[in-house]
DNA sequence: GATTAATATATCACTTTATGATATATTCTT
DNA sequence: AAGAATATATCATAAAGTGATATATTAATC
């Protein structure tokens, strides 16, 4: 799959999380719980993403005054290409849903 | 991320799509006219989804009388799956959205 | 105030997933 | 029968994800 920002998985939950300045570790915690431990992303995975999206300026260093969290924040562009992701996203849905209603006889 | 049965974005979208029988070049064409182009499976990363769809047992091998066509077809344990997929991508937009919505101060 | 547990970040080595390039065969068109 | 379109397939590589582990700081407990 290619061409334009298309964000996987884990890298939209974590985007989704950091609408919200949050630190790794509460990303972590959060995603675990608002999907009722069905999905969970491991320290590696965050740490490897969130090199990433800040590369990519999705995100940035939003406070690192304290000595062991660092807060993240999303960047404009950062909210500019989840809001299209979410739109890619409902017309997957939808594509699926009207796949699966249609009985096949 | 880990845990359950958990699609990513190219086999959700080749599973969305045989939920009609369908050939594997057939699949692909319709992927990049329904999403205008902005997503595109090549034949690549097709047959190798394709061939692990067949293992899990989410798709079967509807009909291959024709000599060059296969045609798949999703199996009910493949429309369980995309359908449980369904419900944990409706839950991940309801969280960016959220996240979105809510302005920062 | 020392020890343990919890919090938090980070990286390494490996596995899994995705894909560009290419090959091959069949059918359709002219 | 030559060329274009259709269709499947694989190889070698790149990209993405992750288990295990390491390390440091702070909080809790004794």
């Amino acid at each position: 799959m290619k061409q334009i920002e298309q964000l996987t998985d884990s890298v939209f939950y974590i985007m989704a999380a950091l609408t919200t300045p949050r630190h790794g570790y509460a990303v972590m915690n959060l995603i675990e719980e608002t999907t009722k431990g069905t999905v969970s992303i491991g320290p590696a995975s965050m740490y490897t993403i969130i090199k990433k999206l800040l590369q990519q300026e999705f995100i940035y260093l939003y406070d690192d005054s304290d000595s062991r969290r660092k807060t993240y924040l999303l960047t404009e562009k950062g909210r500019e290409v989840l809001t299209e992701d979410i739109e890619r996203r409902k017309v997957m849905i939808q594509l699926a849903e009207n796949g699966l209603k249609e009985e096949q006889s």
